[in-house]
RNA sequence: GGACAGGUGGCCGAGUGGUUAAAGGCAGCAGACUGUAAAUCUGCCCGCGCAAGCGUACGCUGGUUCGAAUCCAGCCCUGUCCA
């Protein structure tokens, strides 16, 4: 029933990627004709991308998949000034040095989903920095000033939203929007880049873009835009109490990324095997359709096919083994959190906390009075109970139904 | 530069001299119920300490007061309007 005829927008289309396209006959006959470079850009605000991105990076994958190019734009020079889409506050700005750095570890989960190399359609990844900072600022005026007015750039979103709440707006922030635009055109330039791809937030950004490049060069550009991902209980993808769910290992550990997508829930499971795993959609739609208890089969899967794609097999492979002995059978698996303990013993609350099961003592101490606290399934209240672990010995502490981890000597 | 409004805990937002570690909501955590789901109900929700207790906190600095988030002064920041 697709109205598509290209295998890109098809594969798009029924894996539930399209929110709007800017000119979906055009793109849809420019993908039957040619391999198209398409590019979206990242933030490098942080060390890792969080799940928050995995829709636009799985969205690349697609790309490739479907026998085009992806571009893998790392915002390195927009890093500097801030989005203001959809943030009610201004972001801090990073030095050049963090910004590298963090475009060093945002690269490894890339270099997992995606091919790079030299071939027609294998991926690039390109720092904006590049012609951003080598920009003069009269330049600039004078070849892209003219292309916007400020009556246009009012009417955004991501302004008016700032505005309308009487925030504080920066001169530095209102220009984004304007970087980015160029950026779409600089890719064009450079890479023969056709299409762009973001959130539909990033929308306005976008058909700036291809504006920009259809005023200065006469070229045409398409724009594509995934829905905004939200939880089937409204929340934000990628949040949770501990904070992002990061994509890299450094900043969150195997299990605990297994973990999250095992509980994800009923109603997410089969939008999310969809956008987030590789499997033939016949087996999506049997997944799906299981009922009650039986949907958690699914998730084992969604889990086991996310992990092996972000983190490889063998750590979706040591998680779900850890979760099996640990809540089936009631013991504890390899992959669980591990402190060592000194021969003085540890004070239980303490050892919480040095887990970060708890932000402080205090909440450790809360939770043992609520009766939270196990020690090999033995509910301990005592906050000064001292935990003494002898030679050889490991003892399984848990927090809640699902926070274990495993003391030894 | 001027006039006015404002700056409160992760967020929103009450509070205009003591009973205020600061109402309420959201988010979060835990308990019950379950399926490691959702919904619902209950409890918790600044830090340190085993504890008695202590320490910090309402933009910043200083002051008035027995006592300040609350009053005063100066400064910083934000918004609206004016120049």
């Amino acid at each position: 029933m697709s109205s598509y005829n290209s295998d890109l927008l098809r594969l798009l289309e029924e894996r539930g990627y399209i929110h709007q396209i800017t000119d979906p006959a055009g793109l849809d006959a420019l993908a039957q004709k040619q391999v198209i470079p398409g590019y979206i850009g990242f933030d490098a605000t942080a060390p890792s991308l969080h799940i928050g991105s995995l829709v636009q990076i799985m969205m690349l994958r697609r790309l490739q998949q479907a026998g085009h190019k992806p571009i893998v734009v790392m915002g390195g020079g927009t890093t500097k000034v801030g989005d203001p889409s959809g943030k009610d506050e201004s972001r801090k700005m990073l030095t050049s040095a963090d910004i590298d750095d963090n475009i060093a570890g945002i690269r490894t989960v890339f270099e997992r989903l995606l091919t790079f190399g030299d071939g027609p359609t294998d991926a690039v990844m390109v720092n904006n920095d590049e012609w951003l900072s080598q920009l003069g600022y009269i330049e600039l005026l004078r070849d892209v000033g003219p292309h916007f007015t400020i009556n246009r750039m009012l009417t955004f979103d991501s302004v008016k939203l700032r505005l309308d709440r009487e925030q504080p707006l920066t001169f530095l922030e209102f220009n984004y929007m304007i970087l980015q635009a160029y950026d779409f055109r600089e890719l064009a330039q450079r890479y023969e880049c056709r299409l762009q791809m973001g959130g539909s937030d990033q929308w306005g950004n976008i058909v700036n873009g291809m504006e920009l490049a259809r005023r200065m060069d006469g070229s045409e550009l398409f724009g594509l835009t995934t829905p905004l991902l939200t939880t089937a209980d409204g929340a934000k993808m990628g949040k949770t109490a501990a904070g992002a769910v990061w994509l890299n290992e450094a900043q969150l550990p195997n299990y605990d990324f297994w973990q999250y997508w095992r509980n994800a829930d009923d109603r997410d499971v089969g939008r999310f095997l969809r956008l987030f795993t590789d499997l033939p959609l016949e087996e999506i739609a049997r997944l799906e359709s299981l009922q009650g208890a039986e949907i958690n089969a699914a998730k084992t899967v969604l889990a086991n096919e996310v992990t092996k794609l972000v983190r490889g097999e063998e750590a979706a492979r040591l998680a779900e083994q850890t979760a099996a002995e640990t809540f089936s059978g009631g013991g504890a698996g390899a992959d669980l959190p591990t402190l060592s303990v000194g021969a003085e013993g540890i004070r239980i609350g303490a050892a919480l906390t040095e887990l970060g099961f708890t932000a402080s003592n205090g909440e450790a101490k809360r939770k043992l009075a609520e009766g939270a606290v196990k020690l090999d399934g033995e509910t301990i209240t005592d906050p000064g109970h001292l935990v003494e672990v002898g030679a050889g010995v490991e003892i399984k502490l848990s927090l809640g139904k699902k926070k274990h981890a495993i003391l030894r000597p």
